[in-house]
DNA sequence: AAGCTAAGTGAACGGCGTTAACTATGGCAA
DNA sequence: TTGCCATAGTTAACGCCGTTCACTTAGCTT
């Protein structure tokens, strides 16, 4: 690994200027503002250079959805190490960080996490890689969500139903994070689509009928989640949620 | 009101004419291929005659958004009239017809509850309005949900631990729907994320890393909603849930 | 029949992604 | 040191796009 040649240079710092612009016109004026001629123009270029860097613009917006995949992930694992280790602290201030993330970063929270843009499509399609960022960023939470809800019962269906209807589909999951119970892998699912739903419709702007402070409703959601996870013990607030089954 | 004249049926007909042609290429191609010059080129028009029935291609967009929220909508009271009188297996049945209508529309369903096109945003914005297609979407939902709830426990935080977080908050809420209990608000807002998420993730992809069959993760959080919904009984099985196609 | 209004046309402006042909320069080998 | 070549950049062009403007045509009204 010897020192890098001039020329090398350059060109990394080119490109972490074009990624810089992308994402500045990404987070001033939402997806559609990123284009190439607007991105050479604030780096006092020509649009055709650019395409020296990335193929396209489809695909120059997917290498800047991987760089925001990981960057919430990083989020969320800071978020967590700044925690101690029981596994219920940290998922609520990893859930928080990814809310604060989303909240903060919506334009970047819109890209990788709602309709699919022509360059991302391929990412989804492609998720069944265990290296894809989207299935990294969910192994951060499936850690101590495994940890917090070992050994006790969890409040699903009965397992057996479990088994008849999501036994045959968790092959990817299986795939990417390795075995897991199947009340586990869908008491997963569940809350992994729930603080989705919950993200996503804030940032969307698809709660404004209901609530006037969004993140009253995360945290009493959140609160309500890990209440439900957490093994029922005598007096707990959640008699009934906790412990149906 | 009188016949409608020659110039007010042309007018109408070609009115619907661009609707129909804004919506097939949503279809075919996704938002980015509604464009004014190719729905003008597939009735054999020029562009900018579309400007005398919509002042800016944002305006038609908003407008086919709210064809869309009213068709949905129109899909789920159609699922619940053909379901018997009980609240469980009308909700069962709305559920199953939005995301029927969300998987069978993949592109309709992303215009209106992905991310905020720009037409769309207005839309979002001002959302406070009962009339607006998706608070009233939103009312459908929650006769049932309420008559479903009524006169028992909810499985939610502690209702002074509701109040004291979201009870300041539920305003919009109000507003549109009329004054609810606050477990009964919180319990349905809980839903309706749960159920956005679990369809919106599906529709834009995001499950595939975890599932193959959507469908069957979409089923079973359906029957452990409705359970934590009822009251607990003795050997409750929720029947309806095995009573699918 | 005259006149007004609504619907539609064609040309044009500026913006976009992308391609092709061309120029200048950094790095390497003879 | 000289000569070469791959690389990074340029300009020009094509065909899209939304939108505006001036103009024509056809429908309706009086």
């Amino acid at each position: 690994m010897t020192a890098p040649t001039r020329r090398e240079r350059l060109r990394t710092a080119t490109l972490s200027e074009i990624k810089g612009g992308a994402r500045r016109l990404l987070v001033t004026g939402g997806i559609e503002a990123v284009s190439l001629r607007a991105i050479a123009r604030d780096m006092g270029m020509t649009a055709p250079a650019i395409y020296r860097y990335f193929p396209s613009l489809e695909a120059l917006v997917a290498g800047l959805a991987g760089d925001l995949y990981d960057e919430l992930r990083q989020e969320v694992e800071a978020a967590r190490d700044a925690t101690g280790p029981e596994p219920a602290g940290q998922l609520l201030e990893m859930c928080r960080a990814l809310r604060r993330w989303a909240v903060g970063h919506p334009a970047e929270f819109t890209l990788i996490f709602g309709n699919p843009v022509p360059g991302v499509i391929e990412f989804a399609d492609h998720c069944v890689d265990p290296d894809h960022p989207g299935a990294r960023l969910g192994a951060v939470f499936l850690a101590p969500f495994v940890a917090l809800t070992r050994g006790h019962r969890l409040p699903t269906p009965p397992v057996e139903l479990l088994q008849e209807r999501l036994g045959g589909h968790l092959a990817p999951l299986a795939t990417n994070q390795g075995p897991l119970p199947i009340d586990v892998a869908y008491a997963f699912l569940s809350a992994w689509t729930r603080l989705y739903g919950l993200v996503a419709m804030e940032v969307f702007g698809h709660l404004g009928w209901a609530v006037d402070e969004p993140e009253a409703l995360f945290e009493t959601e959140l609160i309500s989640l890990l209440l439900q996870l957490r093994p029922a013990e005598p007096g707990d607030a959640l008699p009934e949620g906790g412990a149906r089954h």
